[in-house]
DNA sequence: CAGAAATCACTGAATTGCTT
DNA sequence: AAGCAATTCAGTGATTTCTG
């Protein structure tokens, strides 16, 4: 082993030597050295008082901060060109390179350097202070060269204030006090740290606050003192509204809580299983159960709604899911905060007095025999049961005052807001169903009111003998898509501004592929629409558009130099300076390709960058925040793999929401083949104000309204 | 002067936790 | 995620000193 290095010594050693003319004979001018060995004895001097003074607190941070004058303070300019009029100097001086720094350094004649504010001796304390960050085993203009690498954080060593030491060093230098002249091992600390007792800890943990409040003084005195190392970044505002909002999910906070548990019963457990085995326990978990993780839920994104609006404004183009809640679960939580439930239908209650004598016959059949024997009825008979609705209806109306009472004053805000986007909606669904209604050449019905169910529950507005042309208009425009948005859109506790035209104005056509946000879910379960197929065909071009641009960091070479440090000195040391110098510049030019390769490679016109830029977030936010992923998972990596199987079925889901025929209709009426199919039921079955009965008795395809009245409960 | 030994300077590993 | 905070030891390589 030592005869091994003593050889690869003596070979370096003979280069030196070979070139070298003379001996190294005046070394005690080798300021380097000198430098050196007085530092170490200084920081040694420096933790000395650090270590014996753990039980002072306050004296070692105020060794951090020295008072300085403001010309020992260096910019990054001012040692560039302290290094740019050392490395001048240096040719003139000395013939080879070969030639151990020390030596160079005696031959500096420091009075002709000089820097603006600095004096010619600063200028060489600098300049020595500055060899000591690189690894001084080799000639002067390699050094030079390192200096120039050294991080300008490393200038301010010494001036700037030295972070603290965190609990566990302060634990450290206790543990080294009590152990002294014990060899310890990291591991020994860690494990004696981890072991220790609460009370222990916290005194540690209170002497470093302290420590940790006065380095931040220090710290803000020292950025004022530097502007220039603390440059003000005025990206960080932008950053956050950058930063697309997340929701927190009732089921997330249940699975991370059952995760956490598995894993402090089982390290190695399987956290895939967990997840898994977590979502389905959830979906079967009881109301009182689920109302606790989605009160948590609900708390958990209480700031949501601002930064989403923080984000819309700065993204107006962009979707923000902000579904806390899907339906199901909002009703669990209404229903616990004491929300009524909704009064039954005249319809409802007869089929439920009914059914009784239906039990033999499949639901289907029951529901079938329900709306016959309905149809059949006499007004006089019918009259009854409205009776009795209208009854339940008044009952309800006085629970829900009830409920309104009780509810905390943000709640009733909250349920305000909800109106008022009800009321919208309303009026955008009347007069769509108006413009329908004209475009039958149907008589319009002047005030139609809403015809909206949660308007109904909301304001709820009592009038006997309209009731039954209410109901009857209600169930022809439930037929009729837009009537349920608004029913959706209460869950969207804010409600995201579709996708606005002009950006897609660009494009050709491509109807309204506002790719309807995470409603569609809920939606998917209960419309089985027929017209699914078309319409997905439809929406599938839109996803190509979507360009990912392909995010890559480029890696840094960092720890290249520090082992060049080493290497460089012991192959010829000319060679390796001028392949430091020389090597650099490709770097450099490498990064400019990359970087022009990836934005060209996302934009390949030019003005189609905006359109990536826009479309981007798009993608990704419905990668994170709606569960409906197939859409969003083929729309992030096209390029990689067109995928013409998967589109049309991952785009159903979201085609088959009525919402999407919603926002659809309402930005232009330029599809009129969309809303027609939506609508065949509205054809099938015209209605005028006049024909109440025979609309009544006409519901024969009613199996779609009935199914929705059930769901009302 | 060559080679061995001593010395110096530095790095990395080890620990945890905070800051950037 | 990297860097830094304190400290020590082991390892490495360059340099210096000593010796024959």
């Amino acid at each position: 082993m030592a005869s091994k290095s003593s050889t690869a010594k003596s070979a370096k050693k003979r280069k030196h030597t070979s070139v070298e003319t003379d001996n190294p004979v005046d070394m005690e001018d080798c300021q380097p050295k000198k430098k050196k060995s007085k530092k170490k004895k200084g920081k040694k001097d420096a933790d000395k008082t650090l270590g014996s003074s753990s039980d002072v607190e306050s004296a070692p941070v105020q060794k951090l901060f020295n008072s300085h004058d403001d010309s020992e303070i260096w910019s990054n300019d001012e040692v560039k060109q302290l290094l740019d009029k050392v490395q001048e100097m240096y040719p003139a001086n000395l013939k080879g390179h070969d030639v151990s720094y020390r030596r160079s350094m005696t031959k500096i004649n420091w009075d002709t350097i000089m820097v603006e504010p600095h004096s010619p001796a600063q200028c060489k304390a600098k300049f020595t202070d500055l060899l000591q960050k690189v690894n001084s085993l080799r000639t002067l203009p390699e050094m030079i060269t390192a200096a120039r690498k050294v991080k300008q954080a490393a200038l301010y060593v010494g001036v700037k204030p030295k972070l603290p030491p965190s609990v566990f060093m302060l634990y450290c230098q206790d543990y080294r006090e009590r152990h002294k002249g014990t060899h310890i091992q990291g591991i020994d600390l860690g494990k004696g740290y981890r072991s220790l007792s609460e009370k222990k800890k916290k005194k540690f943990e209170s002497q470093y606050e302290e420590q940790r409040v006065q380095y931040e003084k220090q710290m803000a005195e020292f950025k004022l003192k530097n502007p220039d190392m603390y440059p003000v970044k005025t990206y960080t505002l932008r950053k956050v509204a950058d930063k697309v909002p997340k929701v927190v999910y009732p089921l997330t906070l249940y699975v991370d809580h059952l995760m956490e548990k598995a894993l402090a019963e089982n390290k190695d457990a399987d956290r895939t299983e967990i997840r898994n085995h977590g979502k389905v326990k959830f979906a079967s978990l009881k109301p009182k159960k689920q109302q606790k993780w989605l009160e948590e839920a609900v708390l958990a994104n209480k700031d949501l709604e601002a930064r989403v609006k923080i984000y819309l404004e700065k993204n107006p183009e962009n979707k923000v899911n902000s579904v806390v809640l899907m339906r199901n679960a909002q009703r669990i939580l209404e229903k616990a905060r004491g929300k009524p439930e909704k009064p039954q239908s005249a319809f409802k209650i007869f089929s439920q007095q009914n059914a009784s004598q239906l039990t033999h016959l499949t639901t289907q059949l029951q529901r079938k025999q329900n709306m016959e024997q309905w149809k059949a009825l006499s007004l006089s008979e019918r009259v009854e049961y409205e009776k009795q609705a209208l009854q339940d209806k008044m009952d309800y109306e006085k629970k829900y005052r009830l409920y309104v009472q009780n509810l905390s004053a943000d709640e009733r805000a909250e349920l305000e807001k909800k109106k008022e986007q009800n009321k919208k909606n309303a009026v955008k669904s009347t007069e769509l169903y108006q413009k329908r209604v004209t475009e039958l050449d149907f008589s319009p019905n002047g005030d139609h009111h809403d015809s909206d169910d949660e308007m109904s529950d909301v304001i709820p507005d009592t009038q006997v003998p309209t009731k039954i042309i209410l109901n009857s208009a209600k169930k022809n425009a439930t037929k009729w898509s837009p009537t349920s948005s608004p029913d959706q859109e209460q869950m969207t506790k804010i409600k995201s501004p579709k996708k606005s035209s002009p950006s897609k104005s660009k494009k050709p056509v491509l109807p309204s592929p506002s790719t309807s946000d995470s409603l569609s879910e809920d939606d998917k379960e209960q419309s089985p629409s027929p017209t699914k197929p078309s319409v997905s065909k439809k929406v599938v071009p839109s996803p190509k558009k979507v360009v990912p641009s392909p995010k890559k960091a480029v890696p840094s070479p960092k720890k290249a130099q520090k082992r060049k440090a080493s290497s460089s000195s012991s192959s010829t040391s000319s060679d390796s300076s001028e392949e430091e110098t020389v090597a650099q510049p490709p770097k450099k030019t490498k990064i400019v390709a990359k970087r022009k390769s990836t934005s060209s490679s996302s934009s390949s016109s030019s003005d189609s960058e905006n359109e990536v830029l826009t479309q981007k977030p798009v993608a990704k936010h419905g990668k994170k925040g709606t569960p409906s992923v197939p859409v969003t998972k083929e729309a992030s990596s096209p390029v990689k793999t067109k995928s013409p199987v998967k589109t049309p079925a991952a785009a159903k889901p979201d085609s088959s929401s009525s919402d999407s025929s919603d926002s659809g209709s309402s930005s232009s009426d330029s599809e009129p083949e969309k809303t027609v199919k939506k609508s065949p039921a509205a054809q099938k079955s015209p209605f005028t104000t006049s024909a109440v009965k025979k609309v009544v008795s006409q519901s024969e395809s009613s199996s779609d309204s009935d199914s929705d009245s059930e769901l009302d409960t």
